[in-house]
DNA sequence: ATCCTATCCTGGCTGC
DNA sequence: TGCAGCCAGGATAGGA
């Protein structure tokens, strides 16, 4: 599913296919995509407009927008869990799957594909407001192991959740929660207070690590979901640890792996490598 | 504060 | 082979 090396690599492989196309008359073929302003209201805003700059935060893909020069307002893209972007030649036949089509000037197009269409592609008059709700950037400078530590001990939730929580740390999602723990040596369900500070600023070393190599080698791809922009799957899931390796031996200690629940999630991790201390 | 459940969706898998 | 039923999974809302 797209996570955070997912989502920086499409932003980075469809910037410079977009920054700089002038956008035509959208399709909407699935309202919802285009969130509670619908399709009208989506359409006439985008039509006419420039993308002046693609980038990311979390999860989200980003398009500033303008007209004559000007500010005229953003695309927040949540790919969610089948979400794909093609830019692609307009006689190009489109998936099924497409929800949103706009047409770019010099014959392309910018298609949005989800499946399962939890997705999202809507448009923002403007940011204020619009990630609030999300904590720090994983690879920004201001997320410092120290800061790390101190949050986890101010919080008494289980690991694996509170990693997930989006407004705790932005842009982790199941494969890579799971890849970092074992990494770290942390079992899932450790409460966060009961971390020792060494270990914690460990985790947080291997979660940048984790995240840094899985954008290196664009992403994961282990369905038919995840793709680049390109049409291509990334290859990190070459190097996982864990995630969906259940019943195969620990690359590190040799144990067979194990699969969970942890709040409703798969969860893979090495009992031995992770030991869930007797005070979880 | 934290945890739990339901919701949104559909392709693909399981079991009969 | 066919089909019904179940499940994953990111994010969020509402209830315990």
């Amino acid at each position: 599913m797209p996570e955070l090396p997912e989502v920086e690599t499409v932003a980075r492989l469809v910037r410079p296919k977009l920054e700089g196309r002038r956008l035509g008359a959208a399709i909407v073929h699935w309202p919802r995509t285009v969130g509670d302003a619908g399709p009208d209201a989506f359409t006439r805003n985008v039509e006419g407009a420039r993308v002046a700059r693609v980038w990311r935060r979390a999860k989200y893909v980003v398009c500033d927008l303008e007209r004559r020069g000007r500010p005229a307002g953003h695309l927040s893209i949540h790919l969610r869990m089948t979400g794909r972007l093609h830019v692609e030649p307009a006689a190009a036949e489109p998936s099924p799957y497409a929800r949103v089509e706009v047409p770019l000037d010099r014959g392309g197009v910018l298609r949005f594909v989800d499946v399962r269409k939890f997705g999202r592609f809507e448009y923002r008059p403007t940011l204020d407001g619009v990630f609030d709700h999300l904590g720090p950037e994983p690879l920004g400078d201001e997320w410092d192991a120290a800061r790390f530590a101190r949050e986890l001990r101010a919080r008494s939730r289980q690991l694996k959740p509170l990693l997930l929580d989006q407004s705790f740390l932005a842009g982790l999602g199941n494969i890579y929660v799971d890849e970092a723990l074992h990494r770290a040596g942390l079992h899932p369900l450790r409460r966060s207070d009961r971390v020792p500070a060494a270990r914690a600023r460990r985790l947080h070393d291997e979660i940048r690590a984790t995240l840094a190599e899985a954008i290196e080698r664009e992403g994961s791809s282990f369905d038919t979901f995840y793709r680049t922009p390109e049409g291509q799957p990334g290859s990190y899931q070459h190097q996982f640890r864990v995630y969906g390796r259940q019943g195969k031996p620990c690359r590190t200690c040799g144990r067979t792996l194990v699969k969970i629940v942890v709040g409703q999630r798969g969860t893979h991790l090495c009992t031995r490598c992770q030991p869930a201390p007797r005070l979880l």
